[in-house]
DNA sequence: ATTTTATAGTTGTATATACAAATGTTAATT
DNA sequence: AATTAACATTTGTATATACAACTATAAAAT
């Protein structure tokens, strides 16, 4: 193996933004929701889990910019699957009842991915990367 | 713990994503190339190790799509950190004496941002998550 | 030799995502 | 009570990235 491959092989950074890239198309592949990106669908699976959130929690529990969720909210607003209530600073987020039925289908499309991805890293491994990444996400969100 | 978080830490996509998301705030703040993102920084490092390198190695060693790259090139030439050789059907790559300068701070800053990490993570955690992840991607890409 | 097919790269367009600046709202300080 | 500071959200703008359609070149088949 020659210097270069060891250097992309133990960079953090490069791998899992690599391996990241691998597995959203594949993603998106299974996810079969017209225009609903991924992302989207976890939106709503956690406004499922927590009706009326503000959107700040939201935030915190995609680990996305504040922007990125008015956006995403913009979006799923339009498409009639969650709603807006302002309430002073906040905005509570909730499900319409369309996007109650969205979330049931995800739910079926997430145990495909699931399939899809464990028949090909093995399901074990598959659960113990998945609980490792999101670890040691919380350990950088938290030290840095 | 509830339901949704279950979920969010069994699916690979999503914990996939957000560990992206966090090394790369962390990779942005490390890495101070002005205009300069990180991707763009292993594309010079691939370069300079395979001089006149084709654009279509280069999308395989990076697993980027032709079009990004198309891109990459576009401005790494813009600013005469590399030069396009047509040849054929090919374009062949290689790197300028800028870009070789680049290049020899980029290593710096890579240990840098190795070391920024490894505080967080641990060395050898690091090391094996990089090595892990590097080894599902390639299983993800060829299967699929 | 001409036509067909395959391959490499580019361009148009779209999207997820971010940051910084702006806006609106509540809380704190004087 | 008026001003200031803090906080939540939005808007403007930028970027990495992708796919699909296109162009250009080379290879293969007739």
């Amino acid at each position: 193996m020659n210097e270069e491959e060891q250097v992309l092989i133990h960079c953090l950074y490069f791998t899992a933004s690599r391996f990241a890239r691998s597995i959203t198309k594949l993603a998106e592949k299974t996810f079969d929701f017209g225009d609903l990106a991924p992302s989207y669908l976890y939106m709503i699976m956690i406004v499922k889990f927590n009706p009326e959130i503000t959107q700040k929690e939201l935030c915190h529990k995609l680990s996305i910019a504040p922007s990125t969720s008015t956006r995403f909210i913009d979006k799923l607003e339009k498409l009639k699957l969650v709603t807006r209530k302002m309430d002073g600073k906040q905005t509570l987020i909730s499900l319409t009842a369309e996007g109650e039925k969205v979330y049931l289908q995800f739910r079926v499309s997430l145990k495909n991915l699931f399939n899809s991805y464990s028949e090909v890293l093995g399901i074990e491994f598959s659960k113990d990367l998945s609980k490792t990444l999101h670890e040691a996400s919380n350990k950088i969100e938290r030290e840095t």
